[in-house]
DNA sequence: CGTAAAATTTAGTTATTCCTAAATTTTTGT
DNA sequence: ACAAAAATTTAGGAATAACTAAATTTTACG
């Protein structure tokens, strides 16, 4: 007999904001397997967020789910709460970037906005998380990234790593080891059409990506061929 | 319709501390208008964590509950992370000592020990939170104390604040505004027996206190009359 | 010591959120 | 276009933890 346990509403918003990013509406499949429950109680979930007294998502049998107005706004409350806790775990605590995300994970359902407004104020109100991504402001706005994946580069092209988007140990660990962290220098030295593989230079060191890594890492282009 | 729900055992057992010990077992309706529950829902909980693998809870039909070896520990456990967040969010975060309580009393169930210990760490690992209540140590015994209530005290006696056993933000807002926190030294100028008042003096401010107040207050006696 | 009051437990119900199996709708490949 | 495959929803059910009302046990006191 394993644990059982409840997703929360904050939860179910939270992964629906990250698979409609792209702009499509997030599928009911695609939910299950993010939340690791089923199809069948991710349909029932959505359709209580849909007909909750203000809407939270908007719904259409077969259509995927989106979020709605306050839903958006309840999705990037706590993304800021993740977010603005990563960066200040990392700061105050001692943390490493590949360590803070589970504990994150549990913090941002139960702080306060006094909490919130304590942790942004004491570290100056940071725009980025210890991975690079964006934090959302106090009002909730998403800030605009032009920043790319590394995988969209071409030989010659490089720029600086705004972005590591990975809660995985492993990777981060590895990653940091090769100076692949935010605010990096990068140059792509070479491209292989058939795997996809790119070749690296971060400093003086060089390596060889694959796509599941370069996909991962997002650029601020600086230079073109 | 209000939304708070469920009751975590946590919650059930840091509870059913706080009611044994003074040595007895806690009553179902005790426990009830704690947790502000029914009582019939406390029953069943109750059984349920009597009948658990390690069992938490020593039970027997009307005879109210205690803890088990491994249900003290768990409480233990959870009121160390209350009073090492409450530490912790007076002295990095500017949270004043009646603003803490609300805020680690959710944060309490969801850090790690990971988290814990780094905090205690950051701090020196403290023994007493900003109330002066003894936070349990790392191998979670609760540390002796020796401070009686104020309230059984009588003129001539003083001694030193170790504890002002409340979360009611506006009797602490008070008490601050008295001097009356850990560390103050105190003595008794006089005991009304009709009422059970006691005139306090702290530094040079007097003032009379009754027994909702002075019972909460505990003192480490100096001298004698 | 016996009964009324209080405390507690039992019984039965409700609400939530998950599940599996089966039905249905949509998508895909030829 | 059509059948097979995939995705999704419907249907029915289980577990949990709360509730109210009623029954029972304990306690209090005259």
């Amino acid at each position: 007999m394993k644990k059982k346990l409840t997703i929360s509403t904050e939860d179910y918003l939270k992964t629906i904001y990250e698979l409609t990013e792209n702009g499509e509406s997030a599928s009911t499949n695609a939910l299950a397997q993010r939340l690791k429950i089923s199809a069948p109680s991710v349909t029932g979930m959505i359709k209580k967020l849909a007909s909750a007294k203000p809407a939270l998502v908007e719904y259409q049998k077969h259509q995927g789910v989106t979020l709605t107005r306050e839903g958006k706004r309840a999705a990037l409350e706590v993304i800021r709460h993740h977010r603005l806790l990563e960066a200040w775990l990392v700061q105050t605590l001692g943390y490493s970037w590949d360590e803070v995300h589970e504990e994150a994970e549990r913090l941002e359902h139960v702080i306060s906005e006094d909490f919130e407004q304590r942790i942004a104020a004491a570290m100056g109100h940071p725009t980025r998380d210890p991975h690079g991504e964006p934090i959302p402001t106090e009002d909730l706005k998403m800030p605009a990234d032009t920043s790319v994946p590394l995988s969209a580069l071409r030989s010659g092209q490089g720029g600086i790593v705004t972005c590591v988007k990975s809660s995985e140990t492993d990777l981060l660990r590895h990653l940091e080891e090769l100076g692949l962290v935010p605010d990096a220098e990068i140059t792509v030295m070479d491209y292989s059409p058939f795997d996809h593989n790119l070749t690296i230079k971060v400093g003086r060191k060089t390596t060889v990506l694959g796509l599941s890594i370069t996909s991962k890492i997002f650029i601020e282009v600086e230079s073109g061929a």
